[in-house]
DNA sequence: ACTTATCAATCTATCGATAGATAGACAAAA
DNA sequence: TTTTGTCTATCTATCGATAGATTGATAAGT
């Protein structure tokens, strides 16, 4: 799908990277080309504008995911593995030397991003809470929940976890995650 | 305490409102300057640095939150009570057009920040989960919980809000705000 | 009362650095 | 020969920051 080659696939890392740990108003194309070997204008040459590698950038980290999550009703997997496999990928990334889930700095600095970035945010949030509606939605307790809720339930644990990263990274501490998911897990929110 | 008057105080007001839309890098000296009607050489005058200013809105930011705030073991004020003020003031927060919570955002760009910053971003989530740790241990449940795991549960619910409130505003949807608070509630999580 | 000195707050002008972006030349590969 | 990728060179706009002049108000000295 999103396999992009050479030059392009360097830059499209160096920039998640980028956006990851300082956002995306805090690095620029000259950033980018020094740690490419390149010259800035070749960065132009592969990512027109800023806005549009941004753009790239999320839909590839987008793609990435669900690609590993896989299909949320695959009976192979129950919701419980399912639901791990969520946080465990959100845990994931902030374990790679204190990185934030790209959406999750994207969705803070919304406002200041682009459109076609910002739609790209939107996207995501959309979809992955998409994605745990359906697994929550397995867990048939008694009481058969309505799409929209279970939606809203998905949301709020997104919206968990990543207020969990942040709160962990800035104050440095990975146990800190750790613990905001155990509340979740002990609360029964989760599967 | 932090009654800043005349022009600084409104040079606060309009860095604050720039940092909880855009965040600390998404707006600049000039931007201020302009709509304060002065020269950005005055905004200087004002604070040194843009560190400085950072620190100062961030300072001020939470100050003015732990004022209205008040005792978290105030005995005219049920934790019931003193939890919904402290939800309250994060959902007012999001209310004021769209705007996110000051540490939110600043958490999110964390590794963006000048040190000064920082340490303000991180006193914050300190001190107010240290005071929502003190409300949660006024309803003593049964099992005595120990201070760090009073702790651990304030952070959980503030990472929570934090979390609602990004997700809420990158999809412009305040009611995701609420749905997430909902379910913070119904997991008995909060008071 | 008049003068002098100080101060806070602003200005103009400018600094070096950097931002994102473009034009056009060049070489290698297809 | 056309395409692909890179280069040099450059543009305009803006960044945070500083220097030095100017204003009006206040205070002190005579």
């Amino acid at each position: 799908m999103y396999q992009v080659t050479g030059k392009s696939a360097e830059i499209l890392d160096l920039a998640e990277r980028h956006v990851r740990t300082v956002g995306y108003n805090g690095f620029s194309f000259r950033d980018l080309a020094s740690e490419a070997g390149i010259k800035s204008a070749s960065v132009h040459y592969h990512f027109p504008t800023k806005g549009n590698l941004g753009a790239a950038v999320a839909r590839r980290y987008a793609d990435r995911f669900f690609e590993i999550m896989g299909d949320p009703l695959n009976p192979k997997k129950s919701p419980r593995i399912l639901t791990e496999a969520f946080i465990g990928a959100f845990r994931g990334a902030l374990n790679e030397d204190g990185r934030m889930c790209l959406f999750c700095i994207l969705g803070a600095e919304f406002a200041a991003l682009p459109p076609e970035v910002q739609h790209e945010v939107r996207s995501f949030f959309n979809k992955s809470s998409e994605w745990l509606a359906q697994v929550l939605g397995r867990t048939a307790t008694g009481t058969a929940a309505s799409d929209a809720e279970l939606k809203a339930r998905a949301r709020s644990i997104i919206a968990c976890l990543e207020g969990a990263m942040m709160v962990a990274r800035a104050n440095d501490q990975l146990s800190i995650f750790d613990d905001i998911v155990g509340h979740l897990r002990r609360a029964h929110v989760v599967p």
